[in-house]
DNA sequence: CTATTTCGTCATGGCGCTTAACAAATTAGT
DNA sequence: ACTAATTTGTTAAGCGCCATGACGAAATAG
């Protein structure tokens, strides 16, 4: 009467369950999905040259995922070169979908990605949400969540998960905010407030939109250091792909590095932490500006129009986030460094400033820093592609 | 006229390459040894327990490895419980040996280590290697390299692998110092100095001592930061049990982490480097002592005289070592920072005002923070178990 | 002394990939 | 225009590897 082990599959890793034939197949068929995912249309040869088994393998692996929808046989390639013309393999448009979700400070959105990574559906709600309860602000989401879903599924498509962005901390593993300032929530489960059958994903939105920086950005390094500023100032480190969360969640605390030790208290219990310098209430103080409904975006229209004020404030958050950055880059020698989020609208005037501090602190090593192109979409479709992800990652656990 | 894919196959790691029922047999060979060697002797059956694998299963590979001289069968357990008693596995202690080496800036060492962890042979070499051209060094080093080599095979072992671990800084993949500052050693090709038929590894010291943290330290968290300064003051970060080299393989230069902005110039470029308040020469200085041979050893032994200069010096180096671990721990989130090498004898005088300032700045969060147990032996067996680890990694790629 | 439990092994079977051969679809050459 | 060459996708045979189920062996429990 011993327990069989033939259930000791696990999630999508992978890597540490006891390797059977099962687990083999379930990789090759999540490499196959990778593989025509990221290299465009492909034929069977095609891929199986790329990913290295016979094409006798692939085929298999093909039909199977035919099958469960979530690859479409295009026909025929174009004949340019000698011998038979394969027929192309391309992603399906009509599998499985990702909804992914954002609760911001001042709005909610929705939205649904299909397989190949496009945008098929969304929907936004402006709004301040400070302060308010967690349930009226959920409802509302549901009420969009439903509206895109059914969107999608009358283009085709089969919503197969909810992951959530929220600009705070999330527990580990668990779909609970402990914490989330700038909303003023504390211990909020999520899971128990978004009854939707779908499988729930909930995430820092910093994690999130570093994570859309590793899947969609234009250079795709693999390692770099996100940082953004939607609550106090974080940062998502990402390391041969892989994002870095810290044994508790909470890597990533870019706002509570010391730059001037001696420098005003901080909240958090320490002195002359960068958020003293660079945070939007600091920045908005140094300013001259009261804070307001969209604070970033009056900073970034008043430095355009050459206000001195705002942009000696902004020239001087640059200077401290270089201080904190140099830190960063010592010890993580990352490829580079984006800036994502409400920083991105206020790199032209944060930058050179950075740059100077960072430049001449790491003299020989260096590290390129530029502003993220995703903008302020970034979390949003970072957690829609995450489940997306998980559909490439683990396509057998995903079968219409 | 296509070329088999047949040796698609890869080094150690394993993951990316594409799966076949070869690699599948790789790995489980693997996590047999893996199983024995972490939790003792262990039977047949215990082995698939704890892999998830069957007893049929764990049979075959494990006379594979017999066969291959990895794992000896100890014979019958003694029986305390009901049942058959299984035959007791060990991993062999006559199979390959891991050679580590170390080149210190007053020493070098190398010592050979067997499959279950044990030191069986060591041979350490005294006198100041400070600006000494690296081909005498190197010869030295190779002298008791072979020393300790046939002192190995006479002990039934077969040497395997070399891995030297250098003071200073290594190019990724390569066997080339870039730069070591307190040998005066600029882009020395090891491999080319080192013609032993070994399968040769070279890797910073500050790196092998956080692997033999990892490996061998009481505690075994899966993510650390540790501390050694040997070479400036480098620190190592071990993440989910992989030890992060950055893109350029610079990661951890904990040294050059501005502590006050402002402070003094620093020859790397910045200000106010940690360097400038807890490297060496900044402690001596403060101290009021001159550099001398022996100089962390003298440091220690005033210390521990209660010379009131000394004392103060370190208590300065402490509280600039804490602001900067601050930054690092709010960015990592690690589970505990451990101080090695030459730090773990000064521990008594820098952890108090290194406490204080890392527990007010990190209030909610903290981090443990230990010297470690693994004293200055630590990097050179961690370079010596990082030989054996390659072997457990992949046991068939190093039958005998 | 028998029943029970656990261990290690063996034979059988299924699954998944490789190999080798073949038909189909295209280009290159005469 | 017709044949040769090349490449694709499929099929059948084969092999490796693990699971399953049964068995003898070696201990304890009653």
């Amino acid at each position: 009467m011993t327990a069989p082990p033939h259930d000791a599959r696990r999630g999508t890793s992978g890597a540490p369950l006891p390797d059977t034939q099962r687990g083999m197949r379930r990789r090759n068929l999540s490499r196959v999905m990778h593989a025509v995912a990221a290299h465009g249309p492909l034929s069977r040869a095609a891929v199986a040259t790329r990913i290295g088994l016979t094409r006798a393998a692939v085929s298999t692996l093909v039909d199977e995922l035919i099958r469960s929808g979530l690859l479409d046989e295009l026909g025929p390639e174009r004949p340019g070169k000698v011998g038979r013309p394969g027929s192309a393999l391309a992603v399906s448009r009509s599998g499985p979908a990702g909804i992914g979700a954002e609760v911001g400070v001042d709005h909610l959105s929705v939205c649904a990605v299909d397989l190949r990574g496009e945008v098929r559906a969304r929907a936004v709600r402006q709004g301040d949400n400070r302060g308010r309860a967690p349930e009226p602000v959920l409802k509302e989401l549901i009420a969009l969540v439903r509206q895109v879903s059914s969107e999608a599924r009358l283009a085709g498509l089969r919503p197969a998960g909810l992951a959530v962005a929220v600009p705070g901390l999330v527990a580990r593993g668990t779909g609970t905010v402990v914490r989330a300032p700038n909303l003023d929530w504390n211990d909020v489960d999520l899971s128990a407030l978004l009854p939707d059958r779908l499988p729930l994903t909930v995430d820092n939105e910093a994690n999130f939109g570093a994570l859309a920086e590793l899947w969609l950005g234009d250079e795709v390094p693999q390692d770099f250091l996100h940082v953004s500023a939607e609550i106090g100032i974080g940062a998502a480190l990402v390391v041969d792909g892989r994002l870095l969360r810290g044994t508790r969640g909470f890597a990533g605390e870019l706002g509570h590095v010391p730059v001037w030790p001696d420098g005003p208290a901080c909240p958090c219990g320490g002195r002359g932490c960068l958020e003293q310098y660079a945070g939007e209430e600091a920045v908005l103080r140094a300013a001259g500006l009261d804070p307001g409904a969209d604070r970033v975006g009056l900073l970034a229209e008043r430095a355009a129009q050459a206000d001195e004020h705002v942009r000696r404030a902004l020239h001087g958050a640059g200077a401290a986030l270089g201080i904190a950055l140099t830190g960063a880059v010592n010890l993580l020698d990352p490829r580079s460094v984006v800036l994502g989020g409400a920083l991105s609208r206020l790199a032209p005037w944060l930058l050179p400033s950075l740059e100077v501090e960072l430049g001449r602190r790491t003299a020989g090593t260096g590290c390129d820093v530029a502003a993220s192109g995703l903008g302020s979409d970034g979390p949003l479709l970072g957690a829609a592609h995450s489940v997306v992800r998980a559909v490439l990652d683990d396509p057998a656990g995903a079968a219409a």
